[in-house]
Parts: C-alpha cells; structure tokens; sequence
DNA sequence: CAGTATCCAAAGGGATACTG
DNA sequence: CAGTATCCCTTTGGATACTG
C-alpha cells in the first residue's frame, strides 16, 4: 500500500514508526553520505572518504563509522600489509540500502534542478 | 548507472554531491517524519501531524514545516472557516520523495526484523 | 486551533594536536 | 595511514508559558 493506498486502515502509525526505525539509524549528518561513498565505490579506505565528503572531520568520521558498524551496515577489514590497510565496505544489510541511495542521488539532481538552478 | 555500476568514470563525485543536495534538505531530526505524514494522510493539520511524530514539540514541527515550505515541499492552506484551519500537504515536489518516503518506511521494517527483533 | 517567545541544557561537531 | 583526545563554540531542541 503505496502513499496514497487507502487501504481498509485510516491510521498509518506502522508506517511512521517505520520511518522513525530507518531515521534512527541513518541520523546525523553525514551516515547517508558515507553509505553513499561506501555505495558507488563498493570498498573505501579511511581517508579516501574523508576526501569523498567534502567537510567531514575525521573525528565525526570515526564515530559514524561505529555506529555503522553497531548496525551492522558497514563491515571493516584489517588487511595486513604493511603498514595495516584498513578496508571499509558495505554489509549486505547494508546493499539494501542501495535503493534508497540511488533514489536520493535521482532526487538531489532533480532538486538542483527544480530550486537550486530555478 | 547504479551503485554497482563502473561506467566509463572511475569516481562518483556527482552522486555525492546529488546526495548531499537531497540530505541538505532533508536535514534535521523531523523532516523526513513530517513529509512521511503528509505522504500517507495526504492532508493534515498542526496538531494532527503533532500527534503523528512522537517526541516532536511544536515548536520545532513549526521551525520544521517552515524550512520545507521554503523548499517548496510543502504547501500551507489557510482555509476560511471560524476559527480559520490551516490544512498542509506535499506540493508535487514533495510528492517526488514518495518513493524514497515507501522505500524507507519497507526498510524500517526489515531493518526491525534483522536487527531489532534478531 | 495554530502557532510564537523565552529560557536553558545537552548534544553536535569543528579545529587542532597527538599516537602507534 | 587510521585513527584518538581535548578544547570549546554552535546548534538543537525540550519545557513552559503565552497569543490571536
């Protein structure tokens, strides 16, 4: 039942609650854009997204990388070189985000076009 | 070209950026909540969509619907009844982010199952 | 009903420096 | 390279009260 579904329901608190339940993992202000990287690069290394967000710090990058990996959304690898590379890459919890990405990515160039650009 | 996708291009700054332009507006703790009650009631008042995010104070649902009419998302109506009604809902704009609103209202749910409920 | 105003605590997050 | 640690300012936003 899409948005517009009338269904036999008049109330959609499911449907909210599940919004908040996707809003809380995907909070703050940079989660999206790491996914994102982490999406079209498939794997990435620390400080190749630090160069990928413009802004981020990598203090707020190691923090939300934490989190990601508490939500099982991001899987980190320790691959001994020398030195230690570590490789960030999304879980396939994680790929299922993939959608919504792309979605955002369609939406934020339609959005540039219809306010930014006029 | 989507996440898997290794086109001609070798990096992805213009889904980044697209992505932060999409993000840019739908910062915030309650956007998204906000534009997910319009999306399935299709219109609602102040105090209704005051009941439908739980947590949220009226003043920031205020500060909240105030951006997004900005970004032209949302539409206010003032509606000529005694005492006046002030009725909300997405402007086509707005209605573009229904598949994204569907999307993550899907992935909540299988997000609880997998990680909420094990 | 549909907000606005004010106060204030807590969290967010940038800058810089430092570590193994 | 891949982070931690600390300092400290800024933003967020909850509680409460008030307005037309």
């Amino acid at each position: 039942m899409g948005c517009n579904g009338s269904g036999f329901r008049q109330d959609h608190k499911k449907e909210m609650m599940a919004v908040q339940d996707s809003m809380d993992v995907l909070n703050g202000k940079w989660k999206i854009n790491i996914l994102t990287s982490l999406c079209y690069y498939t794997k990435r290394r620390f400080s190749d997204i630090l160069i990928d967000i413009p802004g981020i710090s990598n203090k707020m990058l190691s923090k939300e990388l934490k989190d990601l990996e508490m939500n099982k959304l991001v899987k980190r690898t320790i691959l001994e070189t020398h030195p230690v590379t570590i490789e960030y890459e999304l879980t396939e919890h994680g790929r299922s985000l993939q959608i919504i990405i792309e979605n955002l990515t369609e939406w934020g160039m339609k959005h540039r076009r219809h306010i930014i650009e006029g």
